[in-house]
Order: C-alpha cells, then sequence, then structure tokens
DNA sequence: TGCAGCTCGGGCAAATTTCCCAAGCCGGAT
DNA sequence: ATCCGGCTTGGGAAATTTGCCCGAGCTGCA
C-alpha cells in the first residue's frame, strides 16, 4: 500500500455534492496515474479519512455546512504535516485563499479552471510543489496592489458569516451551518456592522457585494 | 447522426466550470443510455449549441457569469419549444425554481442530490414529464403558501420604499424622506417581506438588486 | 509570562419585527 | 348609488433581535 507512490498519486476528495464527487472521480481516474482511494463529503470525516488512507493529495472544496473547510485543512496539517492539500472550490476571493494558504494548503484551484490545469495542480502539489489556477494568480495579484479592503479588518469566521449573511441566510440556518449557537452568530452579526460601519443590514449585504464576497 | 434519440437520450451540458462538465459528462455516459453530444460554458452560447445538436435534453447551471441561466432558458423556449431543459444547480431558493420553471425548464435538481436523482430526472425530463428533486420539492412547498409572481404584488409605495431600504435607508430616514411614521414604514417592512416570500433582510436586498430596483 | 486578538456565548435593556386590527380613500363592479 | 376590494396609513402587544458589556478558552507572539 505504501508502494502507491510509486505508481501512481493517491487522491482523496472532499466535496459535500455526492454527484460533484463521482464526476471528479471520474476524471482523475482517467488520467492514469491518480488514483482516488476514498471520499468525504465533510470536513469533519476528512481527516479521518486522510488518517485511514494517507493519500498523497487532498482535494478539497472549502465551502461546506459544519466545520469549515479552513478547519479541515488546519486539522489534518497539524496531525500530519506532510499532508498535500489542494483547494478546488468555485470561489475565488482573495481573503479567502489567502486563508486556505495561511491554514496550511498547498493549492488552490478554482472550479472555472481546465481540466488539465486541475490535473497538473494535482500533480503539482504531489511534487511538493505550490500550486494555483491562473485566475487565482490573478486575483492575488490584484489584491497585493490595493490592500485595504474593509475585510481586512474582519476575522475568518466574521468573513464566513458575512457571506452567508449576505447570501440571503437566517440567523438560524448560520447557526446550525456553523455549528454555532444563534447567540454566537447574533453577536458576530452586530460585530460585523460595527467593524464595517454599516448602520443597516441593507448596508451589510451591499458592501459584501462590492467586496466581492456574494453575488447579487 | 439523428438517430441518437432512438438508441439513447442525447444530452447538451450547459456549465461554466470545464471540469464539471468533464465530470458530469462521464456520469451520465457510464449510465449507457445518457450520451453527452455537446457542452457550453455560458448562456450565450447555449442556444448555438441546441441548434447545432438538438438535444433531447439540455442539462444546465443557472448560476453563470454573463447572461443568466433564466435567459438562456427562455432563449432555447422561446425558439423551440419542444426543447426539454433540466436545470441543475446548488441553488435552492423557491423565487429561483419558480423562475426557472416559468421560463420553461421542464425540471430543477440540485447537486446535493443523489447522482441517480439526477439521471433519473434526465430520464423523465426527455420522457416530457416534470421533475424536480426532493428538496425542491420540499422548498417549492414551503414556498406555495405565499405564492406570486415576485415583484408584480407590489404597491406603488411598498415598492418605492423597498427601494430606499435596499439602498441603505434606515427606518427614520426613509420615514422622514417620505413624511410617513415610522411605524408604517415598519409595517411596510414587513409586509413587503411576507408579500415577497423573503425571509431575511439581505434577501430583499438581492430581490431588489435582481429586479433592478437598486444598483450594487 | 503576559499581552493581544479571535472565537464563542450569557445577560439584559432597548429597539425592532411580527402579526392583528381599523379607518380613510379610491376605482371598479353591481 | 352602493358595495367590494385593495392601497395607504398607523395603533397595539407579544415575540425577537439588537446593541453593548462581560467572561472564558485558545493561539500566537514578544
Amino acid at each position: 500500500m505504501s508502494e502507491v507512490a510509486a505508481t501512481g498519486i493517491s487522491v482523496l476528495l472532499v466535496d459535500d455534492h455526492p454527484i460533484v464527487r463521482q464526476g471528479y472521480r471520474r476524471v482523475l481516474e482517467s488520467q492514469g496515474d491518480l488514483h482516488v482511494v476514498a471520499e468525504a463529503d465533510n470536513a469533519a470525516d476528512a481527516y479521518g479519512a486522510f488518517k485511514a488512507h494517507d493519500p498523497d493529495v487532498v482535494v478539497l472544496d472549502i465551502s461546506m455546512p459544519g466545520a469549515s473547510g479552513l478547519e479541515a485543512i488546519r486539522n489534518i496539517r497539524a496531525r500530519s504535516p506532510r499532508a498535500r492539500i489542494l483547494v478546488f472550490t468555485m470561489h475565488n476571493e482573495a481573503v479567502l485563499v489567502k486563508a486556505a494558504f495561511g491554514a496550511g494548503a498547498s493549492g488552490f484551484v478554482t472550479k472555472s479552471s481546465e481540466p488539465s490545469a486541475v490535473v497538473g495542480a494535482i500533480r503539482a502539489v504531489a511534487r511538493g510543489e505550490r500550486a494555483m489556477s491562473d485566475d487565482i494568480a490573478h486575483v492575488l495579484a490584484e489584491d497585493s496592489l490595493s490592500s485595504g479592503s474593509v475585510l481586512d479588518q474582519l476575522g475568518e469566521r466574521e468573513i464566513e458569516i458575512l457571506r452567508q449573511f449576505a447570501g440571503g441566510a437566517t440567523t438560524e440556518q448560520i447557526a446550525a451551518y456553523l455549528n454555532l449557537s444563534v447567540k454566537t452568530v447574533q453577536n458576530y452579526h452586530y460585530l460585523i456592522k460595527t467593524k464595517t460601519g454599516a448602520r443597516t443590514d441593507a448596508q451589510l449585504v451591499r458592501l459584501a457585494a462590492t467586496c466581492g464576497l456574494t453575488r447579487i
């Protein structure tokens, strides 16, 4: 089993959409050198699957119910520093990308990338290199020039909650989704408003939209 | 080439994520009776691809950059009323679902559905039936309590107040601006929410934005 | 070791939201 | 003419949320 590296790259797929996982699995396995050895549909299960299968690369979507995907990254990296994690998501906000790399990700690829680019990123990550898709590089480049966004003053959790909220989720839904008490979500809501200076929920939504946190 | 229908179901895949398309393609083709005859990565190209390949079913994600997926549905249906379109997306808001069916979709399935459910929906749609995943049925059922076509049901005053609110104005500001009591504005706020089915201020803002009531 | 910052939640008064209701007005139907 | 229905305007009261303060655990950093 430990000879997998000699015959190819073993992959753990983490995504909450079953059909998406199945699709990726087929795409990756058609490559010959990539083998999906396990799947997980939430962050909590991700580490268990990682431990059980010791894959060369973890490919995961960070937007999942339950614990945050960033949490999963930290979780895995904390116990297995040699783990290679490739974030694969539809989001392309600079804050998220930086948070992911900060949490220990080795790569960040958006779903709008060409399959060949994704596969290339997996191989690069497996070799221990850092990888990111062109659009992500572009976003990071833009961001590095113009710092000082309102989002910079917000913590990771605050941004996550703001995203959910601006997306139209109720306090209860957010609390359930993130496994927090309603009270905590309310407090974050308030905190975010004071930090950003928004007096109204509507202003908050507009703010989130202009920062690219949510699309309307 | 025109005998595809006799040997199975031809499918046009429309999704802006290349690897997602490729994944779906493999999942569908593994079914034996489903054949992906074309792909498109945006709403604008969808009709061209439809015309060129005349697929039995169009499977498309409505959340795409550029022209709306709803636009694509209308586009196709306007010129080819016999087209069968299955919306396949991660969104599950009632407004979207109703808009999709209103635009002429034959089915609506979320990406969190089991692959078997998705495949079943494609077959059902190909047979001319209407199809939707369980979660969508649930969302619509909830929503059917307060049906209606979103903005048309609002009066002049309600629309004016919604515009102000979505623009970021506070209740007091609106009341002062329109020479109304705060209480009246609050009541309108509530009325608008119930009429539109928005459960959250954020949803209200998004609604106003999508209706062109406010710019962000 | 200690400080700073993030995360998480309790508490509590003040404010807002949620509904229910009433009244005036106006246009259209009877 | 009259009545019905919908829009506009607001009161009232209960239920929730907000605004703000607080403490505790944790992590990173000096």
